[in-house]
RNA sequence: GGUCCGUUCGUCUAGGGGUUAGGACACGUCCCUUUCACGGAUGAAACACGGGUUCGAUUCCCGUACGGACUACCA
């Protein structure tokens, strides 16, 4: 049988990074087993549904190349992909399940549990309170009918058999044992006629002929149920195999990462920029902060799963072949930002200079700088080794876009001398008429120049780099007057010293 | 509270009954470089604790502690 496996976001806000991280690991397995990848969008939940998640979640997917084989824009043919579209069908299969036993009509409304739960803290619906609730397990079968021919509004409870051990083998954690007395009668399908995760994703993973149930480790305890659902159905030989995936954690401090770690430590926290309805519901993407899908790709594969050995650097084809479930750690795995951005910035060296321009170039175009590919080409030359992320290019090398904006005025002090004006003056009558206009050239030319003027290059190199970029910072000085072109060169060395020839 | 899951340098992790416990990020030092980075070298830094089992446990078992998830007509 043919690997199938599926990421199933439901689209209550934007997609969280966590989630990125399931996609992957399902993707990486899908691919290298030779199966299908599936999205599937869990939107049961009418009150949580927020506008605008289910196309952020398909555009994460696709900013980091984890294409789906089929789902929800996608085709595919076991659709429809999502679980609004197919509510009859959860219908038909509760009923069913009641009709076999393993569920049974609730009446109690959420009023009447809320009343329970307050005068006992600890109140469940399960098998030693359910006879004592209004349940067609309780009702006769006269009032049962009467109730449902008068359309009182009901719930479908899982019906949990009582002094059974379930037995789960994940994939990643080995045997957990469940035993039923501490499983709950979880609700099935909810008064408005819709499923709850439980039942949806049973029938659904079912029905797409889902192979691996790889998900977060939030739902090893609800497992229980799940294993229960396949056995009443009668599907208990094409279970799939679970395997629960460890959480990703705060950067510091206890507990998983929120979406609120994100401006509290100054990250993003989201494949892309989430903006919501109100201020507080905006949120930074990775994209946007300068990240190379890539090497969120590679950050978040090795965050939680590792394949023995000493190599950090995986392409997506390296990760594909190298995958394996049984890798996967078993504990938690804190969110190292650090390591992301090392991440971006090796995968920037390691990008061709066109794709890089390519991608900075709408970044200079919104500064309002109009620029040539050309240009951008000996930008990305000049900065790419030393950048972390994509906006460095502009805002650490604007320089080389528009002229200086503020001089390291303490070092020009230190180095300026009575007669750096005149030795300025001399060297831009030289460098006009230097042929060729070339790095090497110019270096060898300028100081030789300066020593003949009798002056160390230590002396004034510094102040042609700052003259040309304002700061001891930055590329070499001679491939900066290159890329800026002789005239150019020239204009910033007398503005150089306009500025501080008084 | 109950159930379940977990615990190797600060962080991500490799390893696994006998190892100088390996790598990476971050950090320190040095080299390269008349800048910054890149690169190279190097240093400091870990098996939560207590019992077993064993000739020998960081590795296997059991506890304890700590951390986490779940405990909705949310997913």
């Amino acid at each position: 049988m043919s690997v199938r496996v599926r990421f199933a976001p439901s689209p209550t806000g934007a997609l969280h990074i966590g989630g990125v991280r399931t996609a992957l690991y399902n993707y990486l397995f899908a691919r290298q087993q030779g199966g299908k990848f599936l999205l599937r969008i869990e939107d049961t939940d009418q009150n949580r549904f927020v506008p605008g998640a289910e196309d952020y979640i398909i555009e994460s997917l696709k900013w980091v190349g984890l294409i789906p084989d089929e789902g929800v824009g996608f085709g595919g043919d076991y659709g429809p992909y999502r679980q609004s579209d197919r509510k009859a069908i959860y219908q038909k299969y509760a009923l069913d399940l009641v009709e076999r036993g393993h569920a049974y009509y609730a009446f109690d409304t959420p009023e009447d549990l809320e009343a329970l739960r307050q005068k006992e803290a600890n109140f469940t619906y399960n098998q030693f309170t359910r006879s004592s609730l209004v349940n067609s397990l309780t009702l006769s079968e006269s009032e049962l009918r009467a109730r449902l021919e008068a359309g009182t509004p009901y719930v479908v409870r899982l019906k949990v058999e009582p002094d059974v051990e379930i037995r789960i083998r994940d994939l990643i954690r080995g045997e957990v044992v469940f035993h039923s007395s501490e499983v709950d009668d979880k609700v099935l399908l909810k008064a408005d006629g819709m499923p709850t995760y439980h039942l949806a994703n049973i029938i659904d993973d079912h029905l797409m002929e889902i192979t691996h149930v790889i998900r977060g480790e939030e739902w090893l305890p609800s497992t229980a149920h799940h294993v229960l659902l396949y056995q009443g159905f009668g599907w208990a030989d094409t279970m799939p195999q679970f395997a629960h995936l460890p959480l990703i954690l705060k950067p510091v401090g206890n507990g998983k990462l929120s979406k609120r770690d994100g401006a509290k430590f100054g990250m993003p926290v989201f494949p892309l920029d989430w903006v919501g309805a109100t201020e507080e519901d905006r949120f930074p993407g990775f994209r946007e902060a300068g990240f190379l899908p890539q090497a969120v790709v590679n950050f978040l594969a090795l965050l939680g799963w590792h394949p023995g050995g000493d190599q950090e650097l995986f392409s997506i084809e390296e990760l594909i072949s190298a995958f394996s479930i049984e890798h996967i750690s078993k504990s938690g795995a804190r969110f190292d930002f650090e390591k992301a951005k090392w991440f971006n910035q090796k995968y920037i060296q390691a990008s061709a200079p066109e794709y890089l321009a390519g991608l900075i170039k709408p970044l200079a175009e919104t500064k309002g700088y109009s620029v040539s590919a050309a240009f951008l080409l000996q930008v990305v030359a000049l900065m790419k080794e030393r950048v972390t992320f994509l906006p460095d290019f502009i805002e650490q090398g604007y320089y080389l876009f528009e002229r200086v904006r503020e001089y390291d005025t303490e070092t020009v002090q230190k180095k300026w001398t009575a007669n750096t004006a005149v030795l300025f003056s001399d060297m831009m009558r030289f460098l006009e008429q230097i042929e060729p206009f070339e790095a090497t050239n110019l270096e060898a030319s300028v100081k030789q120049f300066v020593q003949e003027q009798g002056v160390k290059p230590g002396d004034v190199l510094p102040l042609l780099r700052i003259a040309l970029a304002g700061t001891m910072k930055g590329p070499a000085v001679f491939d900066m007057a290159v890329a800026l072109g002789r005239e150019e060169t020239l204009a910033r060395l007398q503005l150089f010293v306009n500025t501080f020839n008084r």
